[in-house]
RNA sequence: GUGGGAUUAGCUCAGUUGGUUAGAGCACUGGUUUGUGGUGCCGGGGGUCGCGGGUUCGAAUCCCGUAUCCCACCCCA
């Protein structure tokens, strides 16, 4: 038997419905803050991802799907959305355009990782990107967002906020730690040596204790940030209070993709394990210039889709439509122009097998129908079909023609 | 990539120190005189015990390998 790929999951009712009910609110929330939809192709050159996401990135470094296509391209299915969104911006020549651009995406992300729970190789994502927009009010209201979609769909969570500097005041942060972790090289674990060379920040979030002991001494980003960005985390604050939104600030909440600037943010939840971000972005000003565009303020943040999935509080379902059948295989003709009828507006399945009384209504409500309508002899001879509100429990018996 | 735990019917799981035709509940399906469902009663189908080797007179059970899932690390959505 051929099975799927590794942390490739095939998806059935009644997880795709919860899939559907997410995208469906997300897409609808995301339309009333002015977002637009936008569909990037899932495969790109593999350079696009190894100069946004960043090289020293595990993503880039050891998860991708990277391969040489046919025409002799090194090209890779997309391991996240931003870098996609980003190229099309640059692409279309929006940057060159100017003004405030919104766009929210959805879809099949890939990363080869060792699958667990929360964790799978192809999963989804909902992203949503903002160019044009210089101000942390438009993070801000990013978060709100954010805020709108998890309690639309019944979903708990706790926000972190951080700041992680500009250009101006993190290549500083990043020198300070630097000369710190060289004065404790023989204190640090084996990981936080690796992550000294590749991603020095990366160190803050180390779960050993004995490093989180030594880094709280160590040199902190709050205290080192420049005016501007000390000034915008501050009216960041200030803002999310405003719209009674909680919060917390984690100076160790570190981004694993290069490209992010200033605010960053994560929702995790404490009810899925151990891969407990549920949403994560942030401000990434540089990246548009980065990929040779027209240097343009961004910000945008994803949502990992599985990991959702499970928190959701689907609404309750009802009854719905019509369950037609007939007592003898003579009515067979009739339910099925009655049901050709009825499906103009209503959703309807046929019981095409003939079966006592009984054993329909058992089917109707098996279904899940709201109205149960039989032919049986009596209705066949006199050009009427019986009809049963399941709900109300109310019967009746009409003309055929006006079924 | 590292360490640990699982894998028996569609699903959730039993299966005694290796010993005849591997079980249960739910689900599915049929019947219960042609007339009232979700909640009665009776019956039926469905398993190369993840896969491949090995030990043995005999393996779901013991050994080795492998695949997948789960948990943690790592990383991130």
């Amino acid at each position: 038997m051929i099975q799927s790929l590794r942390g490739m999951n095939d998806m059935f009712s009644p997880d795709a419905e919860r899939y559907e009910y997410f995208i469906e609110t997300a897409t609808t929330i995301a339309k009333r803050y002015g977002f637009t939809f936008f569909e990037a192709p899932i495969l790109e050159e593999t350079a696009l991802f190894k100069r946004s996401v960043g090289e020293s990135s595990d993503i880039v470094g050891k998860e991708m799907y990277q391969f040489i296509d046919k025409g002799e391209n090194d090209v890779c299915l997309r391991p996240e959305g931003t870098a996609g969104v980003v190229r099309a911006f640059i692409q279309k020549k929006m940057d060159k355009q100017g003004g405030i651009h919104r766009f929210f995406y959805h879809g099949p992300m890939f990363r080869y990782e060792r699958p667990q729970k929360g964790r799978l190789r192809q999963f989804h994502q909902f992203g949503i990107e903002s160019f044009g927009v210089a101000s942390v009010v438009e993070d801000a209201t990013l978060i709100m967002m954010l805020v709108d979609i998890l309690d639309a769909l019944g979903i708990g969570y706790k926000l972190e906020i951080n700041s992680l500097g500009d250009q101006n005041c993190m290549p500083d942060y990043r020198n300070k730690l630097v000369s710190f972790l060289d004065a404790h090289e023989s204190e640090i674990c084996e990981d936080c040596k690796r992550r000294k060379a590749s991603n020095p920040i990366r160190v803050l979030d180390c779960k050993n204790s004995s490093c989180q002991a030594l880094y709280a001494e160590a040199p902190k980003l709050m205290q080192n940030l420049c005016e501007g960005c000390d000034t915008d985390f501050q009216q960041l604050k200030s803002l999310l209070e405003d719209s009674k939104i909680d919060y917390e600030v984690n100076t160790h909440l570190v981004r694993g993709l290069d490209y992010y600037s200033k605010t960053a943010f994560e929702f995790v939840s404490d009810e899925i394990g151990a891969q407990s971000a549920i949403a994560g972005g942030g401000r990434y000003d540089r990246l548009v210039e980065f990929l040779d565009g027209k240097a343009t303020p961004a910000v945008g943040f994803a949502m990992g889709i599985e990991r959702l999935l499970e928190l959701i509080k689907m609404p309750e379902t009802k009854r719905e439509g019509y369950y037609i059948g007939t007592m003898d295989d003579e009515g067979l003709p009739l339910i099925m122009k009655a049901a050709q009828v009825k499906r103009k507006s209503d959703k309807v399945t046929v019981e095409y097998k003939s079966k006592n009384f009984k054993n329909h209504l058992k089917g109707a409500d098996k279904v899940n129908a709201r109205f149960c309508a039989i032919i049986g002899e009596n209705e066949r001879n006199d050009g009427t079909i019986w009809i049963k509100d399941l709900e109300l429990k109310e019967e009746k018996t009409i003309d055929l023609n006006t079924f």
